[in-house]
DNA sequence: CAGCTTGATAAGAAATACTTATCACCCAGT
DNA sequence: ACTGGGTGATAAGTATTTCTTATCAAGCTG
């Protein structure tokens, strides 16, 4: 049995007349009874009452016919989901990202997506960068958001945001009302920080910032997240830096201010393999390009 | 876009393999090769992904094969209600059948079919039999049930019950007591009975039982259905003859009685005409067979 | 690097779907 | 009654498609 079988009975059944189904079909008419018995033959069921002058369904062919009509439906979704698919509006896409990505474009990101392209399954999955590579590696993610750090070869990216870093002290300190902030006014004060064992670009940005301004910081309290380090700094316990972007996530007891004299920036892009990358992935970089430049 | 196609598609899929999906699919592997490609080339996408080495299936590929799963299972769906279609296990049937019906065999004829053919959809319409017989005629109905009197040329039948008429009379009657009634005896009372305008074999043995014993009976009260010449008789309006099965469905103030040297016979039969026939039909005749003579 | 495995390709063979021609049949209209 | 248009089935030949065998290029393995 195949789908001809079913679309010329299909046919034949609602035409009642196999000259008029012959014509739907774009065949000769002989060709319509060929397959209907071929059928009919296979199924060892009559599917249709011919009566020499008039053509109706049998019971069979009656139950048959909506089966059929079903059947033929699947098959033509079956091609529309694999061409969806190709185009990218359907399918599967998971998105690795590093912590301090929620606080940039990220969110707008995926509404974006999600209005543009509902029928992609997003699953997102929080990951340091070097997580993110080796994932990618092994297939178990379509695309990374990262630093654009340690990026190994074979890899392609993608900006997703440029943005400066900015410090957030605590609302009581005696900078706060400064309007911009030295970074060398700070070489005495507590710092929170993410731990050393755990690779942290802002970290390395902090490090080397203090540096420069010739000290060391001292790490008073350690969080992994920047929601936690933020909160930390709102707890009085220390000064830290963060994108600026964590400014529009406005928090009681905590100030942003731009750093003086220095030019630090966060990055951040996306990144995949073009060998695995689904094609919803293409998708992803079109909505990120708009989102990012628009 | 045939079955083929997809059968094809889902042993490589499954198989991750040409070779091994062709000695599946008991064809050699160019085969494989040429009507995979043909689907991509139909379908515009790239289904499997070939390394030359390994075969993996693409995001579309994955998304298409779970669809062509589902079109091949609807395909033999298809083809399976088909057959049990034609085997009488699934479909419509619609049965006619007369008010009296109801009394006799006919229920448990329904619960025996519903047990043994759960899938065939059972229409019940209470019918006079000249009704049965313009439906069946018309095809609005499958099968009868009614007195085989009357039936035209054309018609099948099949009995259905046999069994003898009894009187309802009244707790009250003064002849409740007696065992056995003589008709003769209920010359003077008041009788309950279907209107004349409504062909019924009841009424006809009624008047032919009365007219032999020399009168007609004195109609009192009429109405259309037995319940309720049974309700009547129970409130002492008139006595009345039932087929004896109306016993099986006691009633408070009605007594069943067997007539003295009459013997009446209410008859009934399936009746249906062969070119209409569903496949149920058969199914249909075969419980009712066993549950009459078993 | 040899040797095996894998999937693609080419070309001929086999299968099968389709076409044309024709028939038997039924019904409608003279 | 009979003819004529219309219907679906059948037969035979053609055309198309699918499958087979033979072969190749590429890649992994020992």
């Amino acid at each position: 049995m195949e789908l001809r079988h079913l679309r010329y009975f299909v046919a034949v059944a609602e035409e009642l007349h196999f000259g008029r189904a012959a014509a739907r079909m774009h065949v000769a008419q002989p060709a319509l009874s060929q397959q209907l018995k071929q059928l009919e033959e296979e199924l060892g069921v009559v599917l249709l009452a011919r009566t020499k002058r008039h053509v109706a369904l049998t019971e069979p062919g009656r139950l048959f016919l909506h089966e059929a009509r079903r059947t033929l439906a699947s098959a033509a979704n079956a091609a529309g989901v694999a061409r969806r698919a190709a185009a990218g509006r359907v399918g599967r896409l998971r998105i690795g990202y590093v912590d301090s990505a929620l606080w940039g474009v990220l969110p707008s990101v995926l509404a974006a997506f999600r209005d543009r392209f509902p029928s992609v399954e997003l699953t997102l999955l929080e990951r340091l960068p070097r997580q993110q590579v080796s994932a990618l590696t092994s297939g178990d993610l379509d695309v990374g958001i990262s630093p654009p750090h340690a990026v190994p070869d074979g890899f392609h990216t993608q900006p997703v945001s440029e943005e400066p870093v900015a410090l957030a002290l605590p609302a009581s300190h005696r900078l706060a009302s400064k309007k911009r902030i030295d970074i060398k006014d700070l070489a005495d004060d507590p710092w929170v920080l993410v731990p050393a064992r755990i690779p942290s670009r802002l970290r390395d940005l902090t490090l080397s910032a203090c540096a420069a301004a010739g000290f060391a910081p001292r790490v008073a309290q350690e969080a992994r997240q920047l929601d936690a380090l933020v909160a930390l700094v709102s707890a009085g316990l220390g000064v830290t830096l963060v994108p600026s972007s964590a400014e529009r996530v406005p928090r009681d007891g905590v100030v942003f201010r731009p750093l003086r004299g220095l030019d630090l920036t966060f990055r951040l892009v996306a990144l995949w393999r073009d060998e695995e990358a689904p094609p919803a992935l293409g998708s992803f970089l079109g909505v990120l390009r708009d989102v990012v430049h628009g």
